[in-house]
DNA sequence: CGGACAAGCTGA
DNA sequence: CAGCTTGTCCGG
C-alpha cells in the first residue's frame, strides 16, 4: 500500500469542479488492479449517495488524517493520457467551462483495458511505423500539378519550427495558414501532414473525414478515425483523422497538426462550453512541440492573426472561383418583386442541376414538434406561435405559453422554414418544372428526389456534390445577418458554391441576387481574392476592439446576474447589458478576461458562458 | 447533478 | 402541525 494507498478522483459530474480522495482497495493490490491504476485511469466511485464515473487525477495522495476514505468501487480502464488531462484543464479555462466536458471528450468511447504508459512502452507503433515512404513518394508522383504544389507547400510549412506561444500580437511561430482555391481536394494536405509522422488531421465534417481516411490508407498510411479508433491511436503510430472530436484523441507521438477548412463554424461546439477544435489543435501542437498548418479558401481572421499566410499563385486561385453573375435588384419593387428577379429564369442553364439557396430561418413563421409533428399553434388552433425569449408567443401577440408541444409535451420544436417552402412553389410555377426542397434531413447524395432544380437553406450546399448553377436568392440576408462574422461567412458561402460548381473551369454559374452589387464580399469573389474582405474586416475589428483584436464573452442563464456581481470590480473588464437576459463582457485581451471569469467562481444557479460568441 | 435537510406555505 | 413544495448546501 504505502504511497499508493489513496488517489485523487475527479467525479464525472459537470457541476463538480474539484477532486476527491479515495482509497485504493486492499484487494486491488492482490489482484494487480492497483498496478494498472494511473493518472487518467477511469474508475467508478461512490459519491454523494450514488455511484458515478470519474478520472484519477493524482496518484499517491497522502490520506488526509482523521478522515475515513471510501474505497474506489471499480476500475473501468484506460483514460486520457497525462497531456490530455492537462489540456482539459487548459480548455476549461480557455472556454470558461467545466473540465469534465473535456475529460469526457478525451476519454475512450468504450472501456479500454490496460494502461497508457504500457501502450507507448510496447511501442505499438514506433514513430512513423505506419508510414510507407515509397508509397508516399509514389502518391506524390501521381498527383496533378495543382495537388502536387499543395502537397509540397504543406510539406514545407510543416518542416518548419514547432508552434510556440502567441506573442503580444497574437502571432504564433510554427503556424502556417494556407489559403487554397475552393475546390482544392483536401487529400494532398492530409497526406503531406502524414508524411511528417503521426499527424492530427481535423476536418469539419465526418463524411469528409472518412473520405480522407480512405485515401490515406490507400497511400499506405496507418489511420485511426476519431473517436472510434481511440485505442489504436493511444498506442501511437497512427495518423488521426476526424471531425472536431479528433482534437482530443490520444497521440503519444504527435508530429504535425493540420486543420482543414479551419474557417468552418462546425469546428466550434454549439453546446456550452463552446470550444473550438482549431484552437485546441493549435494549443496541442504547441505543447507537443510540433508545427501546424491551417487551410481554408477563406481563412478566418483568427487564423490570419495566429499564423503566417501562404497564398496560392493568382492563376490557380482565380481558377478556383467561378465567374460571379450579379443580378442587381435595386430597381425591383421590394414588395411586389418577390424573391425572383424577372431576369432569373433566362439566366439559368437549360441542363444540369441547379441549386437555389435561401436563408429564411430568421423570418420563418411556423414551428412544429420534432417528436410528433404537431404544428405549434394557439389554443384555438387559429394562429401560429413563435419562440421569443424562450417562450411561445402568438404571431399576432396576445397568447403566450412555455415552449412545449401541446400534443406530446416534447420541448424540441422544429423550424418549418415556411419561407423556403413557399419559395419552392413559386419557383416551380415560374420555371414550369419540378423543384425539390432540400433540408438538413435530406440524405446526402440524393438531393431532391430526381428534380433538376433544388432549393434550400445554406445546408443545401453541403448536401449537393455538383451543380451547373448555384443561385443565392437573397444574398442581402447573408450580408445583413447580425452575426459577428457576417461578411466572412457570406464569402464562405460563395466559396462553398464555388466548390459545388468546380471553380472557373467547371463552367458552372454562380448567380447572386442582391441590392448591394458592389459589396466587398462580392468584389472578393469576383477577384478570387479573399484578402479583400479579410483586410477590411481586420481594420474594422481592430478599430472596434472585437475578436480577434479584443476578447468577448456572453453570459446568460438564471445565474448570470450573480456571476456578474462576483466579478472582480478592479479587473479591466467592461460589462454590457443585460439585454434580453444576456450580458456581454469585453476586454482588450483574452487572458485577463478569462482569469477574471475563473476567479469569480460559479453561482449555484445555472449560467452559460460563451467565449467569443458568434452572435452579438 | 442529485440527495439531504431546512425553511416556508397550505389546509383542516 | 402534518405534508408538501422550494431553496440551499455539499459530496472524500
Amino acid at each position: 500500500m504505502g504511497e499508493l494507498a489513496a488517489v485523487s478522483v475527479r467525479p464525472d459530474v459537470v457541476a463538480i469542479d474539484r477532486a476527491f480522495t479515495y482509497a485504493v482497495p486492499e484487494a486491488w493490490h492482490a489482484d494487480g488492479r492497483a498496478g494498472r491504476l494511473e493518472a487518467g485511469s477511469m474508475v467508478r466511485i461512490d459519491f454523494g449517495g450514488r455511484r458515478v464515473g470519474g478520472w484519477v487525477t493524482e496518484m499517491g495522495i497522502a490520506p488526509p488524517d482523521g478522515m475515513e476514505l471510501r474505497p474506489l468501487a471499480r476500475l473501468r480502464g484506460l483514460g486520457p493520457p497525462p497531456d490530455l488531462m492537462d489540456l482539459a484543464r487548459w480548455a476549461a479555462w480557455r472556454w470558461a467551462g467545466s473540465e469534465v466536458t473535456f475529460l469526457r471528450l478525451a476519454s475512450p468511447p468504450r472501456p479500454v483495458a490496460g494502461t497508457v504508459s504500457g501502450r507507448s512502452a510496447r511501442g505499438e507503433g514506433r514513430l512513423g511505423a505506419g508510414l510507407d515512404t515509397d508509397a508516399l513518394a509514389g502518391f506524390r508522383a501521381g498527383l496533378g500539378p495543382g495537388d502536387a504544389a499543395v502537397f509540397d507547400a504543406v510539406s514545407v510549412a510543416l518542416s518548419g519550427s514547432a508552434v510556440s506561444a502567441p506573442s503580444s500580437e497574437g502571432r504564433r511561430p510554427g503556424v502556417s495558414v494556407l489559403r487554397l482555391p475552393p475546390p482544392q481536394d483536401p487529400v494532398p494536405v492530409a497526406l503531406a501532414a502524414a508524411g511528417r509522422g503521426d499527424a492530427l488531421v481535423i476536418v469539419p465534417e465526418a463524411a469528409s473525414a472518412r473520405r480522407v481516411a480512405r485515401a490515406l490508407r490507400r497511400a499506405g498510411v496507418r489511420v485511426a478515425i476519431a473517436p472510434d479508433d481511440w485505442a489504436s491511436s493511444a498506442g501511437g503510430g497512427c495518423t488521426v483523422v476526424g471531425s472536431r472530436a479528433a482534437a482530443w484523441m490520444p497521440m503519444p507521438n504527435l508530429a504535425a497538426v493540420a486543420v482543414l477548412d479551419e474557417h468552418d463554424e462546425t469546428l466550434k461546439s454549439s453546446a456550452a462550453p463552446a470550444w473550438n477544435a482549431r484552437d485546441v489543435a493549435l494549443e496541442r501542437a504547441q505543447r507537443a512541440g510540433c508545427p501546424a498548418v491551417l487551410t481554408s479558401p477563406v481563412p478566418s481572421l483568427e487564423a490570419l492573426r495566429a499564423g503566417k499566410l501562404l497564398s496560392p499563385d493568382r492563376d490557380s486561385e482565380r481558377e478556383g472561383w467561378p465567374v460571379v453573375e450579379v443580378i442587381d435588384r435595386r430597381d425591383d419593387d421590394p414588395v411586389k418583386g418577390g424573391l425572383f428577379a424577372e431576369a432569373l429564369p433566362s439566366r439559368l442553364p437549360a441542363a444540369g442541376p441547379v441549386v437555389c439557396v435561401l436563408n429564411r430561418t430568421g423570418r420563418s413563421r411556423l414551428l412544429a414538434c420534432r417528436a410528433c409533428g404537431e404544428l405549434v399553434r394557439t389554443g384555438d388552433g387559429r394562429a401560429a406561435m413563435m419562440i421569443e425569449e424562450g417562450v411561445l408567443v402568438a404571431a399576432g401577440g396576445g397568447e403566450e405559453r412555455p415552449a412545449v408541444c401541446l400534443g406530446c409535451g416534447s420541448t424540441v420544436l422544429r423550424n418549418l422554414r415556411a419561407g423556403v417552402a413557399r419559395a419552392r412553389e413559386e419557383l416551380e410555377a415560374l420555371l414550369g418544372e419540378p423543384v425539390a426542397e432540400v433540408t438538413a434531413a435530406t440524405p446526402a447524395g440524393d438531393p431532391g428526389s430526381g428534380a433538376r432544380v433544388v432549393i434550400g437553406t445554406d445546408a443545401v450546399l453541403h448536401r449537393v456534390s455538383a451543380a451547373a448553377a448555384v443561385v443565392f436568392l437573397d444574398f442581402d440576408q447573408e450580408l445583413l445577418s447580425p452575426r459577428q462574422r457576417a461578411y466572412e461567412q457570406a464569402l464562405v458561402l460563395l466559396a462553398r458554391a464555388a466548390r459545388v460548381l468546380g471553380g472557373r473551369s467547371g463552367r458552372g454559374r454562380l448567380i447572386v441576387q442582391t441590392r448591394q452589387p458592389d459589396h466587398i464580399v462580392l468584389a472578393a469573389a469576383r477577384q478570387a481574392d479573399p484578402s479583400v474582405v479579410a483586410v477590411a474586416e481586420r481594420d474594422r475589428r481592430r478599430l472596434l476592439g472585437i475578436p480577434p483584436y479584443g476578447a468577448q464573452a456572453a453570459v446568460t442563464g438564471a445565474g448570470a446576474e450573480a456571476l456578474i456581481a462576483a466579478l472582480d470590480p478592479g479587473a479591466a473588464v467592461e460589462v454590457r447589458g443585460p439585454s434580453r437576459g444576456r450580458y456581454l463582457l469585453r476586454a482588450p485581451e483574452l487572458v485577463p478576461l478569462l482569469n477574471t471569469l475563473a476567479a469569480a467562481g460559479r453561482p449555484t444557479a445555472r449560467v452559460r458562458i460563451e467565449v467569443d460568441p458568434l452572435r452579438v
